[in-house]
DNA sequence: AAAGCTGACAACCGCGCGAAT
DNA sequence: TATTCGCGCGGTTGTCAGCTT
């Protein structure tokens, strides 16, 4: 049985929205604030979907959006989140002020991914593109948000044949973002929300408030390993003060 | 000047997740 | 505990403007 359709597609507009229905938009969302998307669309006279409201009013509509250019600063903190986060537009959204996930995947289809791939670094990847495959395979697979995860390896010396996964008792690639303030080796451990930034007071258990971030990279168990250049970020602490949370 | 191509970006679609029941 | 509902996310498609031939 598949899923109910959210809308009823019959009677509801697509496509471009008109001015009309921008401004219907939010003169409804002035007067009565975000939330219930479903409802919306027939309490605010407009003919549709309550998901096309939303997309309209996040990414084209609400007040504190930035318009226009990229800035230098802004391709290089995209990348950078890139590399840690993959395809997370929404958590990389959240640390660029005024910026929309919608519109930050779009720059990286559009001009990010050229200009990885024109310096011949892998835009998935992050890694040089003329790096043999095998090596790259060799090294770490995935990196786990979550401490509980296995970090999965290929060793080098395996055949093909014999390759499987495994927990790896060397190697401790953790990615961690935490806030400044988090004392080293305090034990605490963060919730998902708080590592990732994304703090929600109301879900939080784990004490982490600030409104900035750290990422933290461990490398081999070493808690602060300072010397290696993760993706030109040097790994230890990175600290995120400047950036506002949304 | 017209047709075809390409890039940019707005919008849609389907799925996963969490909250509510 | 299972089911339903609504929201949010990421991937994909559609459309249009500018460029090239």
């Amino acid at each position: 049985m598949g899923r109910s359709p959210c809308c009823e597609k019959a009677h509801t507009n697509k496509g471009a929205w008109t001015k009309e229905e921008d401004d219907r938009l939010i003169a409804y969302i002035r007067a009565h604030g975000e939330g219930c998307w479903r409802s919306l669309p027939k309490a605010a006279g407009l003919l549709r979907c309550g998901k096309s409201c939303r997309l309209r009013w996040i990414n084209y509509l609400r007040p504190d959006l930035k318009r226009g250019n990229f800035t230098d600063d802004e391709d290089d903190l995209i990348i950078k989140l890139h590399s840690l986060l993959g395809n997370k537009w929404s958590l990389i959204a959240g640390r660029l002020p005024g910026r929309t996930d919608n519109e930050i995947k779009n720059y990286w289809n559009t001009h990010i991914r050229r200009k990885l791939l024109s310096r011949g670094i892998d835009p998935a990847t992050h890694r040089a593109m003329n790096e043999p495959a095998c090596v790259a395979a060799a090294e770490t697979k995935t990196i786990s948000f979550s401490a509980k995860e296995e970090v999965v390896v290929r060793e080098r010396e395996r055949s093909p044949a014999v390759v499987k996964r495994e927990k790896c008792p060397d190697l401790n690639l953790e990615l961690r973002i935490s806030p400044p303030n988090q004392r080293e080796g305090g034990g605490g451990t963060l919730c998902f929300g708080c590592s990732t930034g994304i703090h929600k007071s109301k879900d939080c258990s784990c004490g982490g408030d600030d409104n900035n971030i750290n990422i933290n990279i461990n490398i081999n168990g070493s808690s602060s390993y300072s010397g290696y250049d993760f993706l030109g970020m040097k790994a230890g602490v990175l600290d995120y003060r400047s950036l506002e949370m949304k």
